[in-house]
DNA sequence: GAGAATTTGTACGTATGTATG
DNA sequence: ACATACATACGTACAAATTCT
């Protein structure tokens, strides 16, 4: 069960969630590339929109970092 | 320091930059043929299609012309 | 001339960034 | 929240033309 969308919880913030398990978990690797936005849309039964949203608060806590046109990939952003 | 693939500014715009101070500043003298594409790419970390969309922006200013099979050369297309 | 290596030209697939409805 | 479209970017593969062996 993915994401409710009856819920009082924000989608966004139920795939956030998901994500951050998988990542705290270790079923992401650091530096492993996510799944693309296209797929985690369609896999989690949301739209684009609301993974890039989730991505977002997890990029916020450090979690992952993006680079245009390549992926998003687990840990802080290098440099 | 070549390129910055976080900044806002489009990869082939950087790298557009740094041909054409090579260009203008003469290191790369009128007439001359420039490295292949797929060596700039591999020097300047990034890949072919940014190159050439690179050179599309200075064949434009007139800066460089391209002879398939040939290479790409310093100043404006003769003829 | 034949064949291999090199270089540009083109095409496709996939990814994120941005804008719009 | 979702869908769509375009810009930017990377990788791969092959075609075409030139150059080297």
């Amino acid at each position: 069960m993915p994401v409710d969308p009856y819920s009082d919880v924000p989608l966004f913030e139920q795939v956030a969630a998901i994500l951050r398990e998988r990542i705290t978990s270790g079923e992401l690797a650091r530096l492993e590339l996510l799944p693309s936005e296209t797929h985690l849309a369609q896999e989690l039964g949301v739209g684009r929109d609301t993974v890039r949203t989730a991505l977002t608060v997890l990029r916020d806590e450090g979690l992952v970092f993006t680079i245009k046109a390549r992926g998003t990939f687990v840990g802080p952003r290098p440099g």
